[in-house]
DNA sequence: TCCATCGAAAGACACCCTGTCCGATGAAAG
DNA sequence: CTTTCATCGGACAGGGTGTCTTTCGATGGA
């Protein structure tokens, strides 16, 4: 049976819609009931999928989540690099503020994956731990830069202010007044800039 | 079939012990394995009960959570009254500083109880939000003294300064510092009582 | 002492979900 | 026309939940 060599452009662009549409599908699904437990069958079910597709696409149920939050990831800008701002401060809060609407468009299904993974990082596949590690290079070198430009409050060490921003620039506070509080996202965002703001930079 | 009366003092002390001993069961599998599904099977196995028995005594598997919490509650002093601090600055920064402890000999009970809670509220019958809105309420008055005791930064409302504290005193703030940057309680602690008095306490 | 009462055990049952596997199907690619 | 591959469909074992019914055994009233 010598192997004849394929093309596969058609077949390969349907595979890549097929995992879209499954990916949405979980997406959907836990926009809408994210208080219900989410099963593999109801997803392959609203993407119109066998449930062996899924576990064929995805490896495992664990492997669905992961690969959602990773396109949440890409998709949603999470991954933007500095953007071009010079100025430490500025750059700070402006990062911090164009956060917020990412967390509120996407807030029940940042929440079920966060809490799926505080449960059991298993489940989701390290896709937390892997945002997770990427703000916290993202912090440090924030705080890096607002040490070298001479704007963290006084007394304050890079090291401070990053497990400071840490807490306060996260999913985790954003939705402790936005969902624990009932505040709008706007009002959020003020907070959480203020937030930063008296914490870690200097007075001016 | 005349009923008979019965006085049943030993009977009802020995179903409180079976009651307790499966309480002490959740309470250790979730401390013992944090990151692994929980079984009513397994903990019933734990505190050397028949799983029906669980049911029997706590309704549900959600009605077992429910109860852990409210034990907790209870037995960690989680629901202590205001102590006689009649400063009002003292008396928040202290109550602050007093939960710290709490949050950190609990914390994988209280990280699942919490989790499990933003996954699905039925799962735990209410203790979380009943946790939630006592401490709203402690928080709103400690607020309110404060804006009496003409002590808040100026330019916050009692409302404004509710809203901080909620989310810089609570247990998900605290465990964002414990667990997620790995911080010692002591440390975290006293970052919590900086970042209140930074947020919303007049400076001096 | 007798026995009604009630906490608890034990086990059966229906149901749902996960993972895995395998044979069948049908369309694209050669 | 034939190979290849994504996908389907269904079967299967395993494990969990909730509910129910039967039985056991110790307590404590008479």
């Amino acid at each position: 049976m010598a192997t004849r060599k394929y093309d596969q452009r058609l077949r390969a662009d349907a595979a890549e819609q097929t995992r879209r549409r499954i990916l949405d599908a979980v997406y959907q699904r836990l926009r809408e009931e994210p208080a219900e437990p989410v099963s593999v069958e109801r997803i392959a079910a609203m993407a119109q999928v066998s449930r062996s597709t899924v576990y064929l696409v995805f490896g495992s149920r664990a492997g669905l989540f992961d690969a959602l939050g990773d396109d949440l990831r890409r998709r949603g800008g999470f991954d933007r690099p500095a953007d071009g701002e010079a100025d430490a401060r500025r750059g700070l809060l402006h990062s911090i503020r164009a956060s917020v609407p990412l967390f509120a468009e996407h807030r029940p299904v940042l929440r079920a994956l966060y809490s799926m993974a505080a449960l059991d990082p298993q489940a989701v596949g390290g896709v937390v731990e892997r945002m997770g590690s990427d703000r916290a290079a993202g912090l440090a070198w924030h705080a890096e830069r607002l040490a070298k430009q001479d704007v963290l409050a006084p007394g304050i060490t890079a090291a401070e202010a990053t497990h400071l921003l840490w807490a306060v620039t996260g999913f985790e506070f954003f939705d402790q007044l936005y969902t624990g509080r009932g505040l709008p996202a706007d009002e959020v965002a003020d907070l959480m800039v203020t937030a930063a703001e008296r914490l870690v930079l200097q007075r001016y």
